[in-house]
DNA sequence: ATACATACC
DNA sequence: TACTGGTATGTAT
């Protein structure tokens, strides 16, 4: 019984210092810690919630164990000789100090609350809180006192606080106030970065610079005449009284100016500055901010928080100051060290700053390199001196929650859904993407995530629906009979290509081809393993490459069945060359171990890469054939399509849309479409495409191939491994062949791959026309 | 590369 | 009744 309590205790404890309330912000202090967690805690308990958060505890829990084993068995020796490396670190870490930059970070205060306030008088003097009773962005300072704070859920704030108020979000008034308050920031750092809608890192070195000579002129500025009402205490009367604990008599904030006819001028020095700006940050929008002032940006940022809301901290430029405000600092202070390494450093005795270059030996040791030299930068009070100019986007997302949905058929319609939305999203940026990941939340809130990398960009609904409808479908697989009980579906895009790369389909071709080029030499001659290395294409198992490409082919194959009805839109078609300008391995491919060796198919990834070509590869045969006319080409191509009508293949497989597997759903492309989208690319461009105009017979051939696949469907092989023969599973179409012929088998992946590829250089690609346009989705105004 | 966790607003 | 959504990055495999 004892036991029981004692175990429930401490499991309460762990509890706690996962939900319990956060007073590490501003606006949190003297309230009843004890009364509130019990509240919040008699609120959450039991829910599915809760229980998760108790799982992820105990993991948490299980972290610190092993670390603090870990800790136990360092010797003396090793403690020394860590603290040695640790001080050389230091040292070098020292030379870097520049206190010559002056950094600010201003951070409105409560910010999305603020802005309710401003427009609805009714709330000023009440407690209320931006959101909604499932989850809260934002309280005011009011709320705050209670224990109600930003991403707390809007019904334990309720009980909390029962007069709160919640306000749904605005976002596009907060978006508004923002781009206001942004025009103020470009007047000091016309390259500040901005961190939220209501947040940003500001490099006031250059202006406070230009300030030292300018003119008070240039340094007054005017309060704004709100009609009829005279003015009175300066804040008062600019702002509403949003904060009744906001620093009302600040000795920097002095009245006269505003009795003296509403103009105030500032001085020249950093403070002065920076009070100007919230000054003009306040008369634009009626609403306040914090800024902090420091020799980095880590250190702004610590500073903004310190005289929150309505103020502002000097730290000065000197090693000295700088190291003294570190010293009483609490680690969970600082950027990038939350919760959990919160915790972890509490069970190592590190809760300040000081003890964190005290235990700094310690911590290099228990923590990963570049944890620890974090953590060594912190306690030196190193930061970065210069803003860093604003990165490209590396993923975009959408995700919904939602009430329990485990009907299959929902699921793949909320997935097509997001899909759709992030599609759109997508064009809107001009992004085109190589990962798809999916993310599944359960009704026990256990997050999964699925992700795919395919080998050529995407950018489409349908594209990026058929990765992440086969990422979906193998859960549901994997979990049947039982159904998904999802509570949250997402959808994430990452690793885009950059601007340079303007040919990712064409890419994706001949990346396939080169990557297995590169496999096969290194699984068949291990000795050759150091030929050239891929630049930028991922290595990937020649399944999964064949994989991914079938994949594109299945998007491109129904995208052609929806569009079959409309017209075809003028699209242009990827270009790049295939031709036998060799200098290197010429030999039968068929002669080789491998299945496929298409060293023979070289293109240029660019248009820039200059080829005269006397001769053309032929996509089926791989031989050169030694010709610049197309026709004779074509015709050859035809031929060699013709001359190998026995071996089994397939047609490609398009998404079928049902439950079934893809493999047994397999259909005919309407030959018509891909004649629709073959289209000339610029002039110019070199393409092996290009050199083929859409010619009836090409097609014909081409149908060809589709009928005898029809014929001939290999039997199912669904599972690998239950097949008695030596059956060989072709890697483009994944059919088991029947024969342990290595040479008829690798005809037929020959065959099935330049299938493949010539479908694939049919394939259009969407112009892409696009803009750097750094209008990033911005998420909720936290202020923990 | 993938999965999961942590962190931030 | 009810515990987000978007992005980046670290850690582990």
């Amino acid at each position: 019984m004892q036991q029981d309590r004692k175990s429930e205790k401490e499991s309460l404890e762990g509890f706690l210092s996962r939900m319990a309330l956060n007073d590490n912000k501003a606006g949190m202090e003297g309230l009843d810690r004890d009364k509130i967690n019990k509240i919040i805690m008699e609120t959450s308990k039991g829910s599915r919630f809760y229980e998760n958060e108790l799982k992820r505890e105990l993991q948490v829990n299980q972290r610190i164990e092993k670390m603090m084993l870990q800790k136990a068995q360092i010797t003396e020796q090793q403690l020394k000789k860590a603290q040695a490396e640790v001080e050389r670190m230091a040292a070098s870490m020292e030379k870097s100090r520049d206190l010559s930059r002056v950094i600010v970070h201003v951070d409105m205060d409560a910010f999305y609350a603020a802005v309710e306030m401003r427009d609805c008088p009714e709330l000023k003097d009440k407690p209320m809180a931006v959101g909604s009773m499932s989850m809260l962005s934002t309280s005011n300072y009011h709320a705050r006192k209670f224990g109600v704070r930003a991403a707390m859920p809007g019904f334990i704030a309720k009980k909390l606080c029962p007069d709160l108020i919640i306000v749904p979000t605005n976002f596009d008034k907060y978006r508004a106030v923002s781009n206001e308050i942004r025009e103020i920031f470009a007047l000091y750092d016309p390259h500040f970065q901005p961190l939220s809608l209501d947040e940003a890192f500001l490099d006031f070195t250059d202006h406070i610079e230009q300030r030292k000579s300018w003119p008070e002129s240039l340094r007054t500025h005017h309060y704004h005449i709100i009609k009829g009402k005279p003015p009175k205490m300066n804040q008062w009367y600019l702002s509403p009284v949003l904060f009744e604990d906001s620093p009302v008599s600040s000795p920097s904030l002095p009245c006269s100016g505003a009795a003296a006819g509403a103009v105030e001028v500032f001085g020249t020095s950093v403070e002065e500055a920076v009070r100007e700006m919230r000054f003009r940050i306040e008369q634009k929008t009626m609403l306040t901010a914090s800024a902090g002032i420091a020799p980095n940006m880590m250190l702004a940022k610590v500073c903004s928080d310190k005289n929150k809301p309505n103020g502002q901290y000097v730290l000065p430029s000197t090693r000295e100051a700088v190291m003294d405000f570190i010293q009483t600092l609490p680690v969970r202070k600082i950027f990038g060290i939350g919760k959990v390494s919160e915790k972890m450093l509490n069970a190592l005795g590190v809760s300040n700053c000081s003890h964190l270059s005290q235990q700094m030996a310690l911590l290099s040791l228990l923590f990963s390199d570049t944890s620890w030299h974090h953590f060594m930068e912190v306690s030196l009070g190193l930061g970065h001196t210069f803003i860093p100019r604003h990165e490209e986007r590396k993923s975009m997302s959408t995700e919904r929650t939602f009430k329990e949905m485990n009907q299959t058929d929902q699921q793949l319609a909320l997935c097509k859904t997001l899909c759709q939305d992030l599609a759109g999203d997508m064009k809107k940026e001009g992004l085109q993407a190589k990962t798809v990941t999916l993310k599944l939340k359960n009704v026990n809130f256990e997050v999964k995530t699925r992700a795919q990398t395919l080998l050529y960009a995407i950018s489409t609904e349908e594209e990026i629906f058929a990765a992440a409808k086969e990422l979906l479908k193998t859960e549901i697989e994997n979990e049947s009979p039982q159904p998904l009980r999802l509570r949250l579906m997402g959808v994430r895009v990452s690793a885009f290509v950059t601007c340079d790369d303007k040919k990712p389909t064409q890419r994706s071709i001949i990346g396939f081809l080169q990557a297995s080029k590169n496999e096969c030499s290194s699984s068949n001659q291990r000795a050759h393993q150091n030929s050239e290395k891929q630049q930028k294409e991922p290595q990937q198992s020649f399944f999964q490459r064949a994989h991914a490409l079938r994949l594109q082919l299945q998007t491109e194959s129904s995208k052609s069945q929806e569009e079959a009805n409309g017209e075809t839109a003028p699209t242009s078609v990827s270009s790049g060359v295939l031709t036998s300008k060799e200098e290197s391995e010429t030999a039968d491919p068929r002669k080789d171990d491998d299945f496929i060796n298409p060293t023979q198919v070289h293109a240029s990834t660019s248009g820039c890469e200059e080829q005269k070509a006397e001769t053309l590869t032929c996509p089926v045969c791989f031989q050169p054939v030694e010709t610049t006319d197309l026709n004779i080409f074509n015709r050859h191509i035809d031929a060699c399509l013709h001359g190998r009508p026995d071996k089994p293949n397939r047609s490609m497989i398009v998404d079928s849309d049902s439950d079934e597997d893809d493999v047994e759903n397999h259909l005919m492309v309407p030959i018509s479409n891909v004649r629709g989208k073959c289209e000339v690319e610029k002039e110019g461009e070199e393409s092996w495409l290009n050199r083929i105009p859409p010619q009836k017979d090409q097609f014909q051939s081409v149908q060809k191939v589709f009928l005898i696949s029809e014929e001939k469907k290999p039997s199912q092989q669904t599972g690998s491994c239950n097949s008695k023969s030596p059956a060989l599973i072709c890697p483009v179409c994944q059919c088991s062949q029947e024969t342990d012929d290595l040479n008829v088998f690798n005809h037929h992946v020959d065959l099935c791959l330049n299938q493949e590829v010539l479908l694939e250089l049919r394939r259009p690609t969407i112009p892409s026309a696009r803009n750097t346009n750094n209008s990033s989705k911005q998420a909720s105004n936290y202020t923990y």
